[in-house]
DNA sequence: GGTAAATACTACTAAAAAAGTAGCAATTTA
DNA sequence: TAAATTGCTACTTTTTTAGTAGTATTTACC
């Protein structure tokens, strides 16, 4: 039940991408600002490129910049990317050989987890904190 | 972000004996109903056991039965004691180095995850499906 | 046109965690 | 005393995660 640190770092870097929003971010400059190997960063940021949520440029003063408005992106679209989507068991979508009788919790649990994801956009993640 | 198998099991066992409550019930008979090795089935019920919400009787026709009524035990507490407490990052306890500025979404999730869990008794997971 | 800075992609390795097994000890009932 | 049960601990195997490495491609600027 841990957090991969893909999504930790990736939502580290969405925040990042939050402030410097519109402009674009390169992954040698989140390797400075997270203290991680760019190269592990790329492959992360590729990810949230490929899901839509995040535009990639190439080429010198390249980088990675949000998309959409901080506002109109949730926390729970860039976990997701990253997170495999939050299946926390199997049986979610084929119910257990041994017919679960605890899927009605998970059931309830993922879609929890879901709705509080859903619920915070990057704006908010990023500037209410306090709220 | 899954579920742990123990935590899983662990819970089916909960609900067999929601359903057996106040009777007891073998690792045996467990291992029967749910397809797991006794053996493995011990150590998750002995988790139980030691944290309270499962009593343990030895010898012949012993075997675990609740401690207390199934609308008196959450899912919460059942699940936190086979899962390491929830702690989905680390940094919920002690913040990143790199001051973490996600740990905002992360315990807003981690809260919600458990008063999820903790609304729900061992007797709704069992009789409250449809609910 | 060449060079430097950037992302794209894939394959691989190493470390950590989870899952499951095995064996013996202790307890209880009949 | 024998059988059925839980208690404990150490071990092995499997799976997952984390992270690295190398090469290709694109773009801007001189």
């Amino acid at each position: 039940m841990k957090i991969s640190s893909q999504a930790h770092y990736g939502l580290q870097a969405a925040i990042i991408l939050t402030k410097k929003y519109p402009e674009s971010v390169s992954a040698t400059e989140l390797e400075r600002l997270i203290g991680v190997s760019k190269k592990y960063l790329e492959r992360i940021m590729r990810s949230l490129s490929n899901a839509g949520l995040v535009l990639a440029t190439r080429g010198v003063s390249g980088g990675y910049a949000l998309k959409d408005e901080p506002k109109n992106i949730s926390c729970g679209q860039v976990i997701r990317t990253l997170e495999k989507d939050l299946k926390i068991v199997d049986c979610l979508g084929a119910p257990c050989s041994k017919k679960c009788e605890s899927l009605f919790v998970w059931t309830k649990l993922y879609t929890g987890i879901n709705e509080i994801l859903n619920s915070i956009s990057l704006y908010d993640a990023t500037y209410n904190k306090g709220e």
